[in-house]
DNA sequence: TTCATGTAAATGCATAAGTCATATAGTGGC
DNA sequence: GCCACTATATGACTTATGCATTTACATGAA
């Protein structure tokens, strides 16, 4: 069983409505593409931060530090500035290794609200899919 | 810009708080992961279907059919049989070119259970965000 | 001094998923 | 024959993610 699932809560047929065990995965713990993304601006929307620490900041909105990809992250921090929506400046002050401190632009905040409008349908749609779900899945067993 | 960002209602810079126009996108329309997978096993739950008629069901769940890629959906549907979620049989009676029908297994309506799962999982994580975006978004500006 | 540990950022490689274009083929109308 | 519609499928390419590994500084313990 792959271990990104069982984090994710997912476990094919163990969710719900009990079921088959064991089957391999492919729902990518069924998150939204590039969730990362706005987690991260709202992050910093609070105010500037290094990435080991928004690291663990993204508990908050369900990564689960134990397996989170710093990789992942610290990428992700390097293509918003490199498109503009971010800005960062070394810290080499603070003791420890040098961090690198970043800051939201303008066109940051803006990308966030869109993010936040797309955030919104997608609720939509999936709340839709789960009434349908609902109104079916019962009947069907 | 973009097509199919477009078609998700995205525009990055153009949603809520307006701006800046033109950005390359890479929000995929905010769509989950691999959400075409459950929405197909859905679908089959009312009965079996060949995949050129799903394509048109699929608007249900907010698939723009004029944008869509057929080519997905059936790599998707061979996927799901190949894994054992779905059944397939050869339909040359009904006139035209030949037609597979797709039908669910057992196991595929274990794993559209699982997918419900997640996806119920996956809002509740949206909504957080959206509340600690909408707690936040406000005094920032 | 050396060594382990924690902090901090990043790269390399492989695979998965999605996008876009194109191919193949049957059927019916003109 | 030629075109449009139905129907399924493949190929090439890009992007996103997953996982392993590398580099480097600082601090305290041995």
């Amino acid at each position: 069983m792959c271990s990104h699932h069982v984090a994710a809560g997912c476990r094919r047929g163990d969710a719900g409505a009990g079921g088959s065990e064991g089957a391999t995965c492919g729902c990518g713990g069924g998150r939204m593409k590039r969730f990362l993304e706005p987690c991260l601006l709202l992050l910093l929307l609070r105010g500037q931060a290094h990435g080991y620490e928004l690291l663990r900041q993204l508990q908050e909105f369900g990564f689960d530090p134990d397996q989170q990809d710093p990789g992942l992250m610290y990428r992700t921090l390097r293509r918003l500035e490199r498109d503009g929506y971010l800005t960062s400046s070394w810290d080499t002050e603070s003791g420890g290794p040098a961090r690198r401190l970043y800051e939201v632009t303008l066109e940051g905040k803006d990308l966030l609200h869109a993010w936040a409008g797309v955030i919104q349908r997608n609720v939509q749609t999936l709340q839709a899919f789960l009434r349908s779900y609902r109104g079916q899945a019962g009947d069907a067993e």
